[in-house]
DNA sequence: CGTCAATGGTAACGCCTATTACCGGAGGCC
DNA sequence: GGCCTCCGGTAATAGGCGTTACCATTGACG
């Protein structure tokens, strides 16, 4: 039967976007080689090249299928009561979560240096994510602002101040591998404390 | 006179860092070749080993020069009246300057890929540069708490969520290569948007 | 002006990498 | 069951890399 070939085929090319993840997001782009990648995940190069083309479609492919599976639930998500708090409260966990997983810090982190190499695959992923977010709460505090919540003139870069204040130092150390990501508890405190001063500051009248 | 042999080679070794940072800036630390970095500077490969030792070697001369010339300043800097609206403006602009620059951008990039490889490198980058900043504004925010001017109960965290506030979204699309860093006149705004936030958050009575 | 030490340039070495040519074997199809 | 197509593994290719051996040159010093 062709169904089954295609789905063995189909669980030899999540083995190789597994194994092709992992290294990468160790070693960097550059770094990486087929033969490593063969290593870890079995079979051979010409499996890769059948697959993917070239290194670059394969890690084309990783990029776009991990940022679709991590991304997207953060942006469908309908987070929406009308209590502001809770919202942000939900909004702020979220994105910490998404932000510090392993695979989005591992693509974070190549793609910050071959920003240069897929400037597209690059511009795909932020705005289907960072972006995305930052827009979608965007939207929220217009509304919050049109119940007269809050005040504000420019309610997106009032969402990136937010996202901005949640994600803060504890995501640059985690990139930087100073520090594992953080607990839940330490992630609901960070949260907690961020929607906080957003919430006072942005209650109150601002000029 | 061994003193003009002397200038001469420092003035080699400044444009061979110089010519190498733009490189490795550029194409990061495993793509560049020192092939590329003499072609830009001149000079035979010779040249980088006398000096330098190995590739290692120049690229941590690159990060550990760069970053005492460019985060020094942000620490030294005694911006202290008990103005506090007047030193948190003054703060983020100059934190958003130091980060914004062309040469903090290219070592974030490459620290970012490169933590594992240079772990001592990206430790005392970071020590010197984001950390101690935090730290240091921590101090000040202290200082506030101790007057009765603001409230809070974790200057450390609240000095994060300044500088991510600052930071947010805007380093992200630079970083990505998605937007050029801001003009003077947006940075002003960033930063006097975040301190008013800022401000009125922490200012009334916090849980 | 001759000697000597150090430095800069060229070319080689050995290794590693992405990619492909080739071949053997394992199914689908009649 | 026999043929045929496709796929996976091995080994080859071609190029690039960091690093170093070797030689020419230069500038200081007596």
């Amino acid at each position: 039967m062709a169904a089954a070939r295609t789905t063995r085929r189909n669980g030899r090319r999540e083995a190789l976007l597994q194994a092709a993840a992992e290294v990468f997001f160790e070693q960097g782009y550059a770094a990486t080689s087929i033969d490593a990648i063969i290593e870890r995940a079995g079979g051979s190069k010409r499996n890769i090249y059948n697959e993917f083309g070239n290194k670059e479609g394969l890690f084309s492919a990783i990029v776009t299928e991990s940022a679709d599976n991590l991304l997207s639930p953060l942006v469908i998500e309908e987070i929406e009561g009308h209590d502001l708090r809770a919202t942000l409260t939900a909004f702020g966990r979220h994105s910490m979560d998404a932000y510090m997983s392993p695979t989005l810090i591992g693509i974070y982190r190549i793609a910050v240096t071959e920003a240069n190499r897929f400037p597209d695959l690059v511009k795909s992923f932020y705005e289907q994510g960072p972006g995305r977010t930052a827009v979608r709460l965007a939207e929220v505090l217009e509304a919050a602002r049109e119940r007269g919540e809050i005040q504000a003139d420019d309610c997106l870069r009032l969402a990136g101040h937010f996202v901005g204040m949640t994600r803060d130092n504890l995501h640059l150390q985690v990139v930087l591998g100073l520090r594992p990501p953080p607990s839940d508890e330490e992630a609901r405190e960070a949260v907690a404390s961020a929607v906080e001063i957003f919430l006072n500051g942005v209650r109150r009248s601002r000029k």
